[in-house]
DNA sequence: AGGCGAGTATACTGACCGGTATAGCTACTG
DNA sequence: CAGTAGCTATACCGGTCAGTATACTCGCCT
């Protein structure tokens, strides 16, 4: 028991939901599938409601508001997308500049399976107004998968993490975005040749030097 | 000669307004204004109006429709940056390989200055339905920047220009979004880093003999 | 035995939004 | 001089959408 209960003592009503009722999982599966292939704001609760089987009323029980709503969608594929490329990442037995370079064949597989609207964070970040608390999570996001790099990079033994980090989530990002207007076949795979030499580069002294200061 | 984009309208009807009214002027810069920064969603028809000083039917009569209006916002949008982008290339002497890393100079200027949110093209690609005129426009739009970086590519020498100026591609998308989700400062710069190296290495692969013509 | 959490069903409110209608004004031009 | 292009002003329509209200059912847990 986690002595959590609810003894009554409190005032404030909380929803936060960490256990979901299974109504409540429907909606929030139906609204990550829908937000995602159609977008957070072309979307309404109804719709959702209707395509998880459940009432309007009780997505309000379980949700809140829409908002609220959005919130919990962005988390749980936030949950989703780490678990991904983490168990990817460390599934077999690799060298540290070969984890730098799995995140790229995550992402691929990634998009390719059931995402070719891109990332998720990235839509949301477009979408919502400035200050919608989506906005927050989706930013998070973006920090951790930083820090991801960044400690792969360091444990690599980079010259400069920080520095090899912020590339390659730019790479990230670039594919993930030319995947989803399909500017380029294969960015995924493109950007992974990119990120080996950089990680190459980085991880050798300084050979290539194209500093032009 | 990159083939141009096209975008040669197809049995158009009237009102294509090449050249716009003084309404109709104000009307599409304020528009461009408020869609780049605050979505294309998110921002209504009357406000539009009312902020060009201007009443919804001398809108409607010049543009026909919202739809229209998004349209015609991507189109100078599109106009405005491959102007300034070509400008800014062409502008002093270079040669090819420097013309292909101005390209994200020039990005890094267009960024800095006025466009905090990123690419319109990419914020439009995902706030519109699938099926929205205005995706072509986007989709043109990096139909080609793709041709032009592929151009400079040929013109630099790279072993193989399709392939390099796909990867610059993936390179401008990641700065574009880096920047505007603020996930990692002067992105532009970055990008432009990794650029030099990868068009360093697609120009000496295989002894060349660096025929710098 | 009874209370409550979870859920269904349906109807409703209030705001907003894209688009239309009507009426009138001014300046240019054939 | 009359017609028309371009514009203002205002009111209105129909639809959609977030969110609320009411009333009722079912099953579990004290």
């Amino acid at each position: 028991m986690t002595g959590d209960g609810g003894t009554a003592g409190r005032g404030g009503k909380r929803r936060d939901a960490q256990r979901l009722t299974p109504a409540a999982v429907r909606v929030l599966e139906t609204a990550s599938e829908l937000f995602y292939a159609r977008g957070i704001r072309a979307i309404g609760v109804e719709a959702i409601a209707e395509e998880a089987g459940v009432t309007k009323k009780t997505l309000y029980d379980r949700f809140g508001s829409k908002d609220e709503l959005i919130v919990a969608y962005l988390r749980a594929r936030d949950a989703l997308w780490r678990g991904t490329l983490v168990r990817y990442v460390e599934e077999q037995v690799r060298t540290p500049q070969e984890k730098l370079l799995a995140t790229f064949d995550a992402l691929r597989d990634w998009l390719r399976e059931r995402n070719p609207r891109g990332c998720a964070f990235v839509n949301a970040h477009v979408e919502l107004p400035a200050d919608h608390p989506g906005q927050r999570v989706a930013r998070d996001q973006k920090t951790w998968l930083l820090g991801y790099l960044r400690d792969l990079a360091a444990e690599a033994g980079a010259a400069e993490p920080e520095q090899l980090a912020g590339q390659l989530l730019i790479l990230h990002e670039g594919a993930s975005i030319s995947h989803s207007l399909q500017a380029i076949p294969r960015a995924a795979e493109r950007a992974r040749e990119m990120a080996a030499v950089l990680v190459a580069q980085s991880l050798a002294p300084a050979r290539v030097t194209a500093g032009t200061r």
